[in-house]
DNA sequence: CACTGCGATTAGAGCGCTCTATTCATCGAT
DNA sequence: ATCGATGAATAGAGCGCTCTAATCGCAGTG
């Protein structure tokens, strides 16, 4: 920094001014100095910046897992909405594992990010106001709503409720739901499956099954040895899904002449031609991206917590079809 | 820091040294400004040691895409083996846009990380020596072996080889192969393919494709109507291979008792139950490792770069089987 | 012509740590 | 009793930047 405000015949205030472009530079002066720090090849030291001006411009994401699509497009709309207000990004990840997650928040904490983002699955309330307390946070996920932070969350409960709507306009009455026990998203994919079924007076068949292809699998054969099968399998998500089509193709049941299929998700799976699910899209990009927006608030010193909850949308492809009468 | 070591009654450098663990002070006085450091909630504020030291013991890792598994188990690996070195990771995308790439690595130039590991797909070698000249850097990629950095490669070439191995020995001559173009690997696997076909005397079908489902569904259309179709297929990767079976299903065509199908990168698809695909597992996250470790010897000092082939491995499923004598 | 006002510039004191060089005990050996 | 040796602790000068307060010109005013 010093040589550049030698060789561009200034102090080093007034370089410092021009990067960090400030208006009360002269045209002229600024452009001496850029065609200098262009010339030495100069570039600020963040860290020297950040510790002098007590802040760090950058914000932090703490993912659970990475190779899960949910939270890859969830910082896919953190990174987007962070880019457009001029902010930096760190990504961190947990590793699927919660002593990862804990690192992860550690490594931001130390970075002191100027906010972080949670996008986290395995973790009690009491680790999130921890954070919480120690800087600007936001969490994405299901949680009851915290006083000391943000939430953005999905509304799960109106997933459920749009897949029951498609099934029984279709015609179907029998309607089973295949869930994932406590994972996350998985009680209120149930409850409101539960609700919207029994506000229909319908009856509400739930199995036990879990977010992954064996689960679905299982559950669709014990659901179809019944006296009177569902004509209709809500899964617990696309690979649950996948796995209910496998076995149905294996006895020989057409989808969806003879029963219907749907997942959750609207992972690349579901999109798949020979499986061609219908399933309940989260805007995942959008989540981030509100985070985000949420956290900048916060930052810039909003103090009362807000929490927002997006809804999905239903996507309607070719396993699903009208009720077969049997 | 002042704050702590009046606390502990002792020097702001002995906490210093405390902090860092080094062997020189005293178990008593370390203990006493561990108490203190607990006691005062004090962390260390890596900023400000980054400065004064001048290194930032933290490693930075580019990844073209996040959605796609190969860069997240890519970065995986690389979290695992900087973990184990006591390094901090951070990662930044380029959300599969050039522009996108600049700016993550610039991102992590201004960060200073010690060394870079590039998992990038869409670049030309120029931009990649820039970032070495500034930076220790590893590229995971398939390059031609530069002189300013080091490298590590899937040996694609290999990996072809196998998959014709496999087919020949189930008596298959008549093997056709979907290709990418020139995305990222596919001319590799092409001229394996090529390479091992002639070798045996067999004549190479080659048929221009993608990355993608529609691509292998319309060259497997393409494939079936010749006169003679061949009796085995090879796409691109997973998901082209996906597009093949899908086409089949349509057609009628039984696999593997008519056809046999073969993928490329194991991904999550090979394993569902209703593709079950026979395909080249790449040992995505030991690329992350071993790049990892040639970063810290360069950073270390080592001077002469360093090229790794790794060795991808066949995993056998039931979408392959005996040549039919059609 | 001194005087206010204002935009442009600069001096210089930190920010919170590291690191070299130095001092301070302590102890065995002469 | 004196003298290195050795290990433990400290003083103090940076690291490269930001930021407040002060200074400098220079036009406009009475």
């Amino acid at each position: 920094m010093d040589d550049v405000a030698a060789h561009a015949g200034v102090s080093r205030a007034l370089v410092s001014l021009v990067m960090r472009d400030s208006p009360r530079v002269s045209d002229s002066s600024r452009a001496k100095v850029l065609a200098s720090a262009a010339e030495l090849d100069y570039r600020p030291n963040v860290w020297a910046r950040n510790l002098a001006s007590g802040q760090t411009n950058t914000l932090g994401v703490m993912l659970n897992d990475l190779h899960n699509p949910y939270f890859t497009e969830l910082a896919e709309g953190v990174a987007a909405a962070a880019g457009e207000a001029g902010m930096e990004l760190l990504i961190t990840s947990g590793w699927q594992r919660e002593s990862g997650e804990l690192a992860a928040i550690e490594t931001l904490l130390n970075m002191r990010t100027d906010g972080i983002v949670l996008g986290a699955a395995r973790f009690s309330g009491e680790v999130f106001e921890e954070v919480a307390q120690q800087t600007p946070t936001v969490a994405v996920s299901n949680f009851d709503e915290p006083k000391t932070m943000d939430t953005v969350c999905n509304d799960e409960d109106h997933g459920s409720g749009l897949i029951v709507d498609h099934l029984t306009s279709l015609g179907h009455t029998r309607i089973a739901h295949i869930d994932a026990g406590n994972a996350p998203g998985a009680p209120e994919r149930r409850r409101g499956f539960i609700k919207s079924m029994s506000e229909r007076g319908l009856a509400p068949i739930v199995f036990d099954g879990d977010f992954n292809e064996d689960a679905g699998m299982n559950a669709a054969e014990q659901l179809m040895k019944l006296r009177e099968p569902p004509t209709a399998i809500f899964a617990a998500n696309d690979l649950a899904a996948t796995g209910v089509l496998s076995h149905l193709r294996t006895i020989g049941a057409r989808v969806p002449e003879d029963i219907s299929v749907v997942g959750y998700d609207d992972t690349l799976l579901a999109d798949l031609g020979v499986l061609s699910l219908t399933t309940v899209h989260q805007p995942r990009q959008l989540y981030g991206r509100r985070a985000t927006e949420l956290l900048i608030e916060r930052i810039e010193g909003r103090e009362a917590p807000k929490h927002e909850l997006i809804e999905p949308r239903l996507v309607v492809r070719s396993s699903t079809g009208p009720a077969s009468d049997s």
